[in-house]
Formats: structure tokens, C-alpha cells, sequence
DNA sequence: GAGCACTGC
């Protein structure tokens, strides 16, 4: 495996990004653009400046009078508060305002959409919303970022009308315009393998010495698909480094993913020294959320994982999926940012020719329980009829709507209900947990759930999940466990942290716990009392007892964790699982198997009925997590009709 | 025996 010949292995492709000129350049152009035209689309590389520059171009041309204010979106909220505070630092205005509280946006003279080509569903049906609200405010001014391959797409979607006769193309250009302001960039040359590669982890290792062999200096970076095989690459490039021949630079090979601590993410960003080169061993963070200086070469493997959602089963999947030629050039375009570099995709011209011009939208794969609930408190109420820019399969819609009946958000004419729909709305969790959250006051328990509600929201980065260090994890998670379920042994650890750790870093360390992790579960639990208390719900916390689990001394407390199994399954019983004699799962159909999650406490223990938070395929298997045990008789109690009718 | 990314104020 030994090829180290770059040029026998990979083959030049001919495109070559133009270097262009910077965004100040196109100012006059842009704000003519903006105050001419209802809806500018924006093309530009990520990161040229667009989303700090234009709301500031902006403010300087009086779009900030009489109190208006401009909005600025971003699919991603790391970047969005940067964005929105510098922006209000530096133009002095305020940035981010719910539309559920303005369906009109009246406060806004300008709203833009910033990186939209990116589809996520929120931008989606903003794009959906600011169509109408034009209808209704044709004086409000709308900007959309996007990559250059999106941006006619978004020009016909707000063209074209649903209601009135078709427009002639000259109307059309009147609505929306495009302008172009490429910010400078390096060219990048792309090379294609001639064979495909058997496997493309190798292929990538290989790669990397490769380069570092043949190329001049300049840092690394591999896209990768997850934290197996970025830690298998790391593992090989450091186990070889050692046959690198002497006196050579050495090779550092480092890891970047979500479930890094800050501390771990930021090795990436540490300056080497003179004989090093830096070799980083990434999942899709780096496509865009992440940008790391000196990188010269991107080897792309041709996959990410992508997750899916089967409207059939109810049941997510995430698997490794080839990229979009959207993905792939922006993916090439990390190499160009200092200076001219070079992308190994490690697949064929052939293969890259066949890949889709760009993913498919969130919207078309995503439980859309959340967002047809978000709708429908808008006052949106045939949802079927929404104007997306590309509408989701008419199942997914369905399934939504079945859902959110069966947890009485809806009524029979699906209309949202009042009180519990209507503020199931305005919770900022999933719709189960929501209604789970606003049944907790008639169970007794709802500070426990307020707690329970933060900790499943924050998901599986609760625990440090370091190489070679898993049985430390293990025993760590046991001090926490309750014979009851995950449920409950979030509550405990939730309630030491605040107890012993809040302030004190050692407390985290010494128990495997990441600590921003815990501190995101403290601020989304004071949101959601927050919400709730503006419903006029009362938060008794002197009600909260210091430890729910079973090992407690007291009846109390055994009352109290049943009080709170109960409370879940009034919100969950729609993913309850009973327990087979092979001791794996099946729905309650009888139509799926399942699995408890190895990260489970309910992992190779003996159970019953379960209800549980979350259900997942990946691989071969279907895993449930964060689950806890309950009572049949509770499910029928609970839900008799939803019951009555799948039995 | 194991989860891509993102957010929630």
C-alpha cells in the first residue's frame, strides 16, 4: 500500500475558483440592490464578511430610522450570537426576535437570511413566512445569503406566486435579484482518484503521508464521518509516524468532533512548532462551523453521516451517506483560505459527476412534530398548504398531526388547543417532553421534570467519553444509577452538579462529567421555568428533593419517582417498548425490534415495560435511550385512546 | 457494546 506517488494515485481536475474582490467594493451596488428590490440574494463565499458587513452597510444608510430594527438569521446559533453581537455592538441595534410573538415582523425594516443554501428547516420555513409577511408588508426589504448554486432557486421560489396569475419574466426580476461579492480566495487545485478506493479510511491514512512525503509545508485536514474512525485515523497516522524517515518533520495527528470537550477542540487551534505539521482528523464540523487557519490540503473521504427520519416506523436513522457537490467544493474551499492549496477526494471524477447537486433538505427527513406545532401557534393552520420552498412528503406531515392529536395539542379539526397546544408551542423542548413538562404540576413532580426535561435535552454529551478512559466513565455514571432508569439517574446527577459542582471544575473531572454540557442543562432548565411561570404555572423548588432514587431512604421519595415514571409516560406513552425474553425490546406494535442503548443504565438489565426518549438506527440495530421503567396499566391509564386503537 | 451537526437563554 506503499503509494506514495501522488500523481499515479490522484489526477487534476480543470476547475479553479477566480479570485475576486472584497465585499466593501460592492457596498453601493448592494444597498442599490437592496432599496430597489424586495429580495436580494446574496452569493458569497462563507465566512467573506456578508453577515457582519451588511446589516452594517445597513445601519449606515438609515435602515435603522424611526426604531426599525435588522434581523439576522443563521442555521447555526454559535455563529448567530457572534453575528448578533457584533453587529449590535457596532450599529447599535438589536438583533433576534421571535416570529410567534410578531407574526408580521413589524419592528424589522430589513430581515436576513444568512447561509439559507444550507436548508435547515428553521431557515426553510422563515423563507416560507417572510413570503407571506411581503404579501403583507411590501415595504419590508429581505436578504439571503447562499452559495451560488442555491441562489436561483430562492429568486423563482419568491417569484412565483401560489395565488395569483403567473407573473412574466420582467415581474419576476422585479422581486428578487442576485449579486454576487466572491470574497477573495486562493485557487485550489482538486484531484480525483483513478480507482476507487476499497476503503477509504486507509486511503485516507495513506493519503496523509502522501502529502506529507511529496508537499511543502502547510497543515491537513481529513474530513472524516465520526469519532470511531477519526480515533482509528489518529491512532494509525501516530502508530506510523514512526517509520517516517529520519529527520523528517514529524506528522501530529489530531482529532476534532462535536463530542470533544472545549478543552480537547482546542489542540486543533494551538500553534505548532517549526518540524511539526499539524494533521486534523474531522467529521462535517469543519465544513462550516469551524474554521482552522493554515490549512493547505483537504482530503475528503465522499461522506458524512446524515440523519433520516422513516415517516413508516417513527424511527430516525443516521448512516454514512455520499456528500452533495455542494458539500464536496465547500469542503475544497478550507484549503484556499491562506494561501493556494489542494483537495484529494478520495473517489473518482466518475463518482464525483453522480453525486446530487445538493443535499436534501432537513425538511424532507426530520419528525416534523415541532415545527407544525411552531405553524400552527402562527396561526398557520393549514399546514398541508404551507408555501415551502420545497415541500416535505405528505406522510411526514401526516405523522406530525397524528402525534401531536394524540398528545391533545391538536383537536379533531386539528386545530391547535387551548391552553395545553398552544403553550406545548412555546416550550422550547420536543413536543412529548413538552406536554410530559405541562402534566408535571397534576403529578406533583415538576421540578424533577423541569430537570429531567434540560438533562435529555443537552443528549449524550453529558459524559466524558475519552479514549481508553470508558471504565472510568462506567463507574463514574454507576454512583448516579437508580434501579428505576435513565430518567432518574439524569435527576441525581443533575442535582449533585448543582449541589457540589456548579462551581468547582474538580467536581467534573472527578465524576467523568463535561462541564459545559451540565452548565447548558442549568441555563435550558431556567429557560423552560422561565416559560412556564409566564403561563402562570407555579415552580415549587422546595418540593425537590436531594436524591429521587430508589436506594434513598423514605417512602416519600419512592412515592416521588413514581409520582415522576408516571408523569413520562402521560407525555412518552407513544414510545413505549416492552422488554422480550432475549432481553431485547419490541414497540408496541410488535413490529420493531429494539434495543437499549449500551450508554443505557437499562443495558443487560431486566425489564418490563419501558418508555424511553429517544429511538435510533444506526448500523444494523435500532437503539433506544434514556429509558425507564413503568406500568402497563399506566399506558391504558394515560392514553386510552391511543391505546384502544393500536391494539 | 456505542451519536453527524445544531440549538435552547
Amino acid at each position: 500500500m506503499a503509494d506514495f506517488d501522488l500523481g499515479a494515485s490522484f489526477i487534476p481536475a480543470l476547475y479553479k475558483p477566480a479570485a475576486l474582490l472584497p465585499i466593501a467594493k460592492h457596498r453601493e451596488a448592494l444597498l442599490y440592490l437592496i432599496e430597489t428590490s424586495p429580495v436580494t440574494i446574496v452569493v458569497g463565499q462563507t465566512g467573506s464578511g456578508k453577515s457582519t458587513q451588511i446589516p452594517q452597510f445597513l445601519e449606515q444608510a438609515g435602515w435603522c430610522a424611526d426604531g426599525k430594527i435588522i434581523g439576522v438569521t443563521q442555521p447555526r446559533r454559535v455563529a448567530a450570537t457572534t453575528v448578533a453581537m457584533r453587529v449590535a455592538e457596532e450599529v447599535g441595534c438589536e438583533v433576534g426576535k421571535e416570529a410567534l410573538v410578531d407574526p408580521l415582523l413589524s419592528r424589522y425594516s430589513v430581515v436576513m437570511v444568512d447561509e439559507a443554501h444550507e436548508r435547515s428547516i428553521s431557515s426553510d420555513i422563515l423563507l416560507g413566512l417572510l413570503k407571506k409577511v411581503r404579501r403583507k408588508r411590501p415595504e419590508l426589504r429581505i436578504i439571503i445569503s447562499s452559495a451560488t448554486l442555491q441562489a436561483e432557486d430562492f429568486r423563482d421560489f419568491f417569484s412565483e406566486s401560489n395565488e395569483e396569475a403567473p407573473r412574466d419574466d420582467k415581474d419576476a426580476a422585479k422581486v428578487a435579484s442576485i449579486i454576487s461579492l466572491e470574497g477573495r480566495t486562493y485557487p485550489i487545485d482538486i484531484l480525483y482518484l483513478e480507482q476507487p478506493a476499497e476503503d477509504y479510511l486507509e486511503k485516507a491514512v495513506s493519503t496523509v503521508f502522501d502529502i506529507h512525503a511529496n508537499e511543502p509545508k502547510g497543515d491537513i485536514l481529513v474530513f472524516l464521518t465520526g469519532r470511531d474512525e477519526i480515533e482509528k485515523a489518529v491512532q494509525a497516522v501516530a502508530e506510523r509516524s514512526a517509520q517516517l524517515p529520519p529527520g523528517s518533520d514529524s506528522l501530529l495527528p489530531l482529532p476534532m468532533y462535536a463530542g470533544l470537550s472545549t478543552e480537547q477542540q482546542n489542540y486543533i487551534f494551538e500553534e505548532t512548532t517549526e518540524n511539526f505539521r499539524k494533521v486534523i482528523f474531522s467529521t462535517n464540523i469543519s465544513e462550516a462551523s469551524v474554521t482552522i487557519d493554515g490549512i493547505v490540503y483537504v482530503v475528503d473521504s465522499g461522506f458524512v453521516k446524515l440523519r433520516a427520519y422513516n415517516p413508516q416506523t417513527g424511527i430516525e436513522s443516521l448512516t454514512a451517506t455520499p456528500v452533495s457537490k455542494a458539500s464536496a467544493a465547500q469542503r475544497s474551499g478550507r484549503a484556499g483560505r491562506t494561501k493556494p492549496g489542494k483537495c484529494y477526494r478520495l473517489y473518482t471524477d466518475e463518482a464525483y459527476q453522480a453525486l446530487p447537486d445538493a443535499n436534501v433538505p432537513e425538511i424532507q427527513r426530520s419528525n416534523l412534530a415541532p415545527f407544525v406545532l411552531q405553524l400552527k401557534a402562527l396561526g398557520i393552520d393549514n399546514v398541508l398548504r404551507f408555501d415551502f420552498i420545497t415541500p416535505p412528503p405528505a406522510e411526514l406531515m401526516v405523522r406530525a398531526l397524528e402525534l401531536l392529536y394524540s398528545l391533545g395539542a391538536l383537536d379533531e379539526y386539528s386545530k391547535l388547543t387551548k391552553p395545553l397546544g398552544l403553550r406545548m408551542a412555546e416550550l422550547a423542548v420536543e413536543p412529548m417532553m413538552s406536554k410530559t413538562l405541562l402534566s408535571a404540576p397534576s403529578f406533583g413532580c415538576l421540578s424533577e421534570i423541569l430537570t429531567i426535561a434540560a438533562m435529555t435535552s443537552v443528549g449524550g454529551t453529558i459524559w466524558i467519553q475519552h479514549d481508553g478512559e470508558k471504565k472510568k466513565t462506567e463507574s463514574a455514571k454507576r454512583k448516579f444509577s437508580t434501579e428505576e432508569g435513565d430518567h432518574l439517574t439524569l435527576l441525581n446527577v443533575y442535582q449533585a452538579f448543582v449541589t457540589n459542582g456548579r462551581k468547582e471544575a474538580r467536581f467534573c473531572h472527578e465524576n467523568m462529567l463535561n462541564f459545559k454540557a451540565m452548565s447548558r442543562a442549568v441555563s435550558i432548565r431556567a429557560q423552560l421555568k422561565r416559560s412556564l411561570e409566564r403561563f402562570g404555572v407555579v415552580v415549587d423548588e422546595s418540593l425537590a428533593s436531594g436524591s429521587t432514587s430508589s436506594t434513598a431512604a423514605g417512602s416519600a421519595s419512592i412515592n416521588k419517582a413514581e409520582q415522576i415514571r408516571r408523569c413520562l409516560t402521560s407525555g412518552y406513552f407513544a414510545h413505549a417498548a416492552r422488554m422480550q425474553p432475549d432481553g431485547s425490546f419490541k414497540n408496541v406494535s410488535g413490529t420493531t425490534v429494539l434495543h437499549a442503548h449500551p450508554s443505557s443504565i437499562m443495558f443487560n438489565r431486566k425489564a418490563d415495560w419501558v418508555i424511553f426518549h429517544e429511538v435510533m438506527e444506526t448500523g444494523d440495530k435500532t437503539y433506544i435511550r434514556d429509558i425507564t421503567k413503568v406500568e402497563k396499566n399506566w399506558l391504558l391509564e394515560y392514553a386510552p385512546d391511543f391505546y384502544k386503537t393500536s391494539t
